[in-house]
DNA sequence: CGGGAAAAACCAGATGGTCGGTATAGTTTT
DNA sequence: AAAACTATACCGACCATCTGGTTTTTCCCG
């Protein structure tokens, strides 16, 4: 099978990934990256035309792992359970769950880092940032609509999926910064609860 | 007056944290900084010793700023209320008002740049970091504590100040990467629907 | 099935540039 | 006289990128 140069692409990004979660993109070196990728400057610069395409490579595979995990914890949460506002508020659990019951703390978000330096970066990126934030909100708001079939809901699922967003990201900064990734996993239970709250079921 | 040291210090600090928000700590060079605050670079080192000293200076700076902008809505709130839940209302009220309603999108939180970039950082900031977020989560707490006297509470005061936090750097984030303002303010003011929720009037 | 050419994957090293920081000597402002 | 700079030069480290060569893998032909 020819994916040994796969095998490598993918370590540099896995390499990469890490080290700008803990530096930021600008704070990382190609040089870092080759050594600890165990590879060489030449070995880079084969798989990667140049460092922003590194940059744009590394959000174009986020994004895509992180809507599949999306997309499978929502699969999930229908097979647990049938009703519409149930499956949400299981899906949520099963959400924070995942992201905030490991041991070690969340390793950051690269949509999050690389807005903190939106300089750096072309047009091309920052479309991927802007899409993949609204991807999330649209698979939350997708997910919770069957809900309102047989709900009311106070507000409206824009603003709860801005919020979820805002949660994530916002949990991710806290706990990091306290060290304790069960911030986390309380702050995604506490917008379960809020979600539980704004809806009431409709009166026939 | 002899200020005019105190002047030229003030004007590389805000040029720095202009830069840093949109560029990242990494990505801004002193020679940058100081063509942007038309010095020279010996200006510029004799007034800080080097990039760590600037980079403390600025946290240090920011969150002294962030402190009393927050005591000043508090103490806002206090006069517009008596009743102690109503005064954490209208805190959060002014506060999304001070964040969101304004027409440009919010620069950036320096906690959250330094804390992507944090193996940049030495002890001392990442100090810095942890005191300010606590910091803001306390000055909630505080100012939400006489409200237990008349309502009970069905969430932690720790959970909802830390959620404060969240939902502010989640939500400035969102509204970076929509270029839409608007987005935070909303975010508070949902986070204040959430606490309206969670209080209920004691049972005499 | 095996050898060999082509293609893919990778290495070693050089280049030109940038950056943080230092140093020095002088000038303006307070 | 002290504080607050300017102007300029310099250094060593670092850094992105390129060139040209080498190894490894693939795969096709016999």
């Amino acid at each position: 099978m020819g994916d040994k140069g796969e095998r490598t692409r993918e370590r540099i990004l896995d390499v990469s990934q890490r080290l700008i979660l803990q530096k930021g993109f600008s704070g990382v070196a190609i040089d870092e990256i080759v050594y600890e990728a165990e590879i060489t400057k030449g070995g880079f610069f084969y798989h990667f035309k140049n460092r922003s395409d590194l940059a744009r490579s590394l959000m174009e595979r986020y994004l895509e792992d992180d809507d599949r995990i999306i997309k499978d914890l929502r699969t999930q949460s229908c097979e647990l359970v049938d009703d519409p506002l149930q499956r949400v508020l299981a899906f949520l659990k099963l959400y924070a769950d995942a992201l905030g019951q490991v041991e070690e703390v969340h390793p950051g978000c690269l949509v999050a880092s690389f807005t903190y330096e939106s300089q750096q970066f072309d047009e091309v990126i920052h479309e991927q940032v802007r899409q993949g934030a609204e991807s999330w909100k649209r698979l939350f708001i997708e997910h919770a609509e069957p809900a309102l079939e047989t709900h009311e809901c106070e507000v409206s699922l824009d603003d709860l999926g801005d919020m979820l967003n805002a949660i994530l990201e916002g949990g991710i900064l806290m706990s990091r910064i306290e060290g304790n990734n069960a911030i986390l996993h309380r702050q995604i239970m506490l917008f379960r609860d809020y979600v539980r709250r704004v809806f009431h079921p409709k009166a026939a």
